[in-house]
Order: C-alpha cells, then sequence, then structure tokens
DNA sequence: TTGTATGCGTTATCAC
DNA sequence: GTGATAACGCATACAA
C-alpha cells in the first residue's frame, strides 16, 4: 500500500481518537455520544451536541472492522448465488434484499458463477468476514450433494432457496414443484389439449423430479396418454440460456417426428421460448397451432411475444421468507431451532397470459388472417 | 447476542492462539507460517508441516476483522447497483465479478434499488467497511448529479459504468452513445427506410442526449426528414419494466395518429419489446410491416420473437475495464491518477437479427401467408 | 529459527 | 457525567 507524502496511509480516516483530539473529550465519551448508547442519558446535552458536531466536520465514520471484532458481530448475512444472470435468482435476491433494509443486517453478495472451485472459495472468504447467516440462492443447478452438505459444518444458520435437498438438516424454501406440475397440466387439460408434449427438467435434479412427479398424478387422474415420443428431457447443461436452446432444438426433433401435438409442456421460461422459437420456424403459431407453458414467470414472460403463458413461483416471497427465516435462526443464538432442516413449500400460481389457449380456434385464425390480406 | 451454554459465543472461532495453544508454537510463528510471509523461509520444514496440519484439523479461519484491521486494508472493492433486475446491470456485474476472480479483491454487492435514500446509506455502510474502490453500476436512470459528485468528496477511487458525468472528476466507463445512435439509423436507412419512428430516451439525461445527437448527426448527413409526429421521448420512471409499457403505449399513440411509418428507432431493448407488443396489437407484424430496432443487447433480445436486432453495447467489457482502472488508481495508492476523470468510451456494435428488414418486401409475406393458409 | 511486545479502531467495564 | 483501561484477532518489528 502507498504511503502519502503527508506520511498518511491512504487507507486511515478520521478516528474516534481524531473526535475525540478536536472536541475535548474522551474516545469513550464519543463512542458512547455516537452510538447513543444507554449510558448516554447521563450525558450533558451540550457535550452530546458538540461531540456531534465535531463528529460531523470531521466526516467521521465507525470503522467497521474495529467495531465488529470489538462487538463479535459482523452484521452481514452472506447470499450466495450461481448465477447472478439467471433472471429466476434476480428476483430472489430482490426479496432479500428487500427485507434485509429494515434490518441491521447488510447482504454480502457473491456469485459463484456455477463452478464448484469458485462456490468453496467465496465460501471461506464469507466464513472469513464472519457472516452470521448463510442464504444460498440455488437456481435449478448443481453443486452435488456434498457441497452443499459441508454447509451443515459451519456453524453458521443456513438456509437454501429455491431447492431442496432430500436429506440434511438444511432448511429450505421453494415453491411446490409438485403442485406447480399437476397445475401446469391441469391448465393444458382444461384447454381442451389431449396430445400434449412435454420438455421435463434434468432427471438427476430432485426438484425437477418432483414437479414431474406433478404432472404424472394429474395425468393418472384423468388418464391422459402420454407416448414416449412426446417427452424429452433436458440434459442441463450450466450455460446460461442453454435451455433456450435446448427447448428449441428439442422441439425440432419433436416436430420432425411427429408434430401432432397442440400444446407443450416446458419445464422452465426458457425452455418455453426455445420451443416457441422452433414451433415457429416450423411454420407453427402459438397459441394458434400448438400451446406453449412455462414454469417460474421471469420478469420477461409478460414482455415476449406472444406473452408467456406460466405457472408462477413467488420468487420474491421465497427470498424475504429465507430472510425471516436466517434472522430467527440467528436471533436463537445460532442454536439448532425447532424449524431448522424444515421445508416451506410455497404454492405456485398459474398464470395465462397469450401462449396458451383452447384447442382448434383454426377458424377463427383463418379469418382473421384473410381479414388482415 | 446469545451466549451459548459451554459459555463460547456463538460469533467466536478457532483463532491464531487456540492453534498456537495446540501447536505449541507461538502466535507470531502461526501467522507467519499460514501466511507464508517472507520470513517463513527460516522456519524449520517439520514446524510448518506440523503448524498447517493443526490449523487444518482445527479448521481455523484468519478472522477478517482482525487481519483488515491490523493490515489497514478491506481487500473489497465496492459495487453499487441501483437496479440488480435490470439486466443491463446483470452484465455489467458479470464483467466485474470475472475480473476480480483473480485477483485478492472481493466484490461487496448492493442495490439501491433506484432509490436515493438507499443510495446513501449503502455508499456509507461501504465507507464504513472501508471498500479500497467503488465502482457505480448507473443503469440508464438517475441519482442526480448532486448525488454522485458527493462520491469524489471520499477518498475512494470511484468509477461510473455506462454512464457519464457531463463534469467532474469522476472517472467512467461507458458505450459512445453518439456512435451508438448514428449506427441504429444508418442501419434502417441502409435497409432502405426513410419513413421512421423515433422513441428517444429522457432528455434530461445526457446519456440519452448523447445517443440521439447520433441520430440527428446522420439524419443530417443523408438528409432525411424527421416529421415531429414520429418523435416522441420516454420520461424515465424508474419502475422497472417501464420503459416497455412506455414503448408500448407511445407506438399506440404513433400508430392512431399516422401509421405510415416502416420503421421505428427505440431508446433501448425493453423500449423496442413494448414497440413490437403495439405494433402487433395494430395487426402490424414485424418486421415485415415495420422494423424494429433496438439499443442494448441485453440477454433476452436474441431469445425473443422476433429476435431483436440491436446496437450492442459491450457491457461484460465495460465490467472489466472498469475493475482494471479501479485497480489501476488502487495501486497508484489512492493519488489523484493521470487517468483520473478518464472517460473510456467503448465502441457499440450493429447487431442484426430478425426484427429488422428491408422496406416493402410486401409482396414475399403475401405470398407466404396464402401458401400457409 | 522462534518468541515477545505492540497497535490497528472500537466498545464495555469500571473507576473517578 | 466523564475518562482510563483492557480486550477483540491479527501481523509485524524487534529481541533472543
Amino acid at each position: 500500500m502507498a504511503i502519502r507524502k503527508d506520511g498518511q496511509n491512504s487507507f486511515s480516516r478520521t478516528t474516534l481518537a481524531d473526535v475525540a483530539r478536536e472536541s475535548g473529550f474522551s474516545p469513550s465519551t464519543i463512542s458512547i455520544v455516537l452510538n447513543e448508547a444507554p449510558i448516554s442519558r447521563y450525558v450533558a446535552a451540550k457535550t452530546k451536541e458538540h461531540i456531534r458536531e465535531v463528529a460531523k466536520r470531521l466526516d467521521y465514520r465507525p470503522d467497521a472492522f474495529g467495531r465488529s471484532l470489538r462487538k463479535r458481530r459482523s452484521h452481514t448475512i452472506g447470499v450466495m448465488i450461481f448465477d447472478i444472470s439467471d433472471p429466476f435468482c434476480t428476483l430472489i435476491l430482490q426479496g432479500i434484499e428487500k427485507s434485509l433494509h429494515s434490518t441491521e443486517f447488510l447482504p454480502f453478495i457473491v456469485d459463484a458463477h456455477n463452478q464448484r472451485e469458485q462456490f468453496e472459495r467465496y465460501l471461506a472468504m464469507l466464513l472469513e468476514y464472519r457472516v452470521e447467516g448463510l442464504i444460498v440462492v440455488a437456481n435449478w443447478l448443481f453443486i452435488d450433494i456434498e457441497t452443499l452438505s459441508e454447509l451443515e459444518r459451519h456453524r453458521v444458520p443456513t438456509v437454501l432457496v429455491g431447492s431442496e435437498m432430500r436429506s440434511g438438516p438444511l432448511g429450505s424454501v421453494l415453491v411446490n414443484n409438485e403442485q406447480g406440475g399437476y397445475l401446469a397440466l391441469q391448465h393444458l387439460h382444461s384447454l381442451g389439449h389431449r396430445k400434449i408434449a412435454f420438455i421435463r427438467g434434468p432427471r438427476q435434479l430432485w426438484d425437477s423430479s418432483r414437479r414431474w412427479d406433478g404432472v404424472l398424478r394429474f395425468a393418472a387422474e384423468v388418464g391422459l396418454k402420454m407416448p414416449k415420443k412426446w417427452v424429452v428431457e433436458l440434459t442441463g447443461s450450466s450455460e446460461s440460456n442453454s435451455s433456450f436452446d435446448e427447448g428449441r432444438s428439442l422441439t425440432s426433433t419433436m416436430l420432425q417426428n411427429d408434430a401432432g401435438f397442440t400444446a407443450l409442456l416446458a419445464f422452465d421460461d426458457l425452455t418455453a421460448f426455445g420451443a416457441v422459437r422452433a414451433l415457429r420456424d416450423f411454420g407453427r403459431s402459438v397459441p394458434e397451432d400448438c400451446s406453449v407453458l412455462g414454469f417460474d414467470d421471469v420478469p420477461h414472460a409478460a414482455l415476449f411475444n406472444p406473452s408467456l403463458s406460466t405457472v408462477r413461483q413467488p420468487m420474491e416471497r421465497m427470498g424475504s421468507i429465507a430472510v425471516g427465516r436466517i434472522l430467527n435462526e440467528i436471533q436463537q443464538g445460532g442454536e439448532v431451532a425447532p424449524g431448522k432442516g424444515r421445508v416451506d413449500l410455497l404454492p405456485p400460481e398459474l398464470v395465462q397470459r397469450e401462449s396458451t389457449g383452447a384447442i382448434h380456434p383454426t377458424s377463427k385464425i383463418l379469418a382473421r388472417k384473410i381479414g388482415k390480406i
């Protein structure tokens, strides 16, 4: 670190001692006054005023390191995300941020870029910074079970958002995927669709399987047939936008094999966007020739063309609930609280927009097209 | 903070002293060895090994607060953003993160949610945490000049990304908006368009005016007429997705007044999405009946339907350049470096996709539509 | 080759 | 009402 000509280290600022010297009072008094500690009741009003004035004039700012060292509290909550460019994470993050605003805590956000190595490095750093709680935002990707269960070893209250660990004491907050899958298929079915194509999520992903369970449950209830040719599966590469590309190519393939389906249920919104693109490339319009339903309700789903019908995850709420749970655990002093290991399953919500419609409105479409010409 | 039954504060961990006690060496030796300080050359290999073994066994982690206090360095770079849900910010953030990975610095990210009050609160906190540099990511919104110029007062090297201050010593990194505006109109003009509608950015926004200057320069060069009825302006509310809504309603209005334009140049991608929606509502298809050109190239522009032609800002590069500049300034010891106050203007790049096309291919469209029917 | 002493900026406890 | 002192965890100059 460079030393400046005036002999001051460029890191140094005005400290309590400076304020003390300048005001003529002792550092302890300054501290007491500026922090409005209980004892400050006994400090003369004039003194207080003077001290505050001097502090302001010198632009004094308490040093977080000195303070945290002394108080043995960091006042930070670590927030680990795996891909900040994933719009899914983004809304959860907002929920977290907003909930933290009203507290004494500052979020310490790091982005592991879907890389295990980064995850571990950042985790270590967060622990060195003595975060008092940890929120892990798992978009539907990876970092395997072992890595996550590592989290339990550290004594920091931790909660997982957007994903569920099949076992282990780690609490989690996520949407009810099973119910979401059920709702999704129910929606298409209620619109009259019987020939439905499916792009399900990666099999190895627990949450994806749960969602699929919901689909299967509804299919069983109404006796829907799901021919193999119309059921495909994402592989789940961790590159961003990959599910768009996969959705597009899987849909293309299905269309070439047997284009007879009238609706398509995608694993998530990005996949749905890809499917819409493939359908259009194939000369099919959405929803007239084929309905498409997504999952998540990312911010752009409503802007898309056609606007995307989807199953909404209450992402912002998931974030704020996670914060609530962490604060709770912190207050309990890091003890294994009764609610620890609990799983909060939030209800999904079907959002109908333009990309899904009743089956066979072909005549109407023809009419409109001719009219336009 | 709760005290545990074993009398330990739940904040406490194993410290250097613990490792010292356990290994039989003194704290200083431990510190020297674990940090691989130069002097550690003189420490016996066996000693080193032993110390490292014990440290690992006790799961020792250096305390960032103790260390930073002593070394008077925080090893953090503050990153202030104004809306994390803005995809524009997202890519810049990624650029910042990636560039920081290879350094000793940790990004400390905060989101001011477009609120001045939050901005100030977070700024104060970042300063308390003694960030060694500050990167401000300004999506095209606000926090007025005074607020930003406040930044100069603090002795922290600061660089602004994505926006430019008209004056003041604050360095900035952004796209060449003037050139971008020029390129945009040039593109539409080269496709044969002469009747062009414009949705320009908020007038009070400096960067927006620069972009508009570029548009005007090209228009002047080729003698393009820009009737007032086809030039509208965003107001620039700070709500997210607002430019979609505004783009949509402004376009609707123009269409109702005089729908004779064959192309539309939007201030940014979100506005363009809104314009496309309005056109579609009006029964116009893009690009057949009207070309639409965006600005930014947000991640979803390519996924959109039709995929959006746009002027790309090199957002990730902007982030990494900002990091480079900050690191530079830090190395110079916070001195007013020669490059300070400099403005890096990065070249924009035209990305042609589906939403723009040559004028009057009407016959082709008719043919296709009839064929499909 | 290793240990001792000191101080970073803060706050809590106690003494005056 | 206010001030002196110690301690938080660490790294370093210096002593041994």
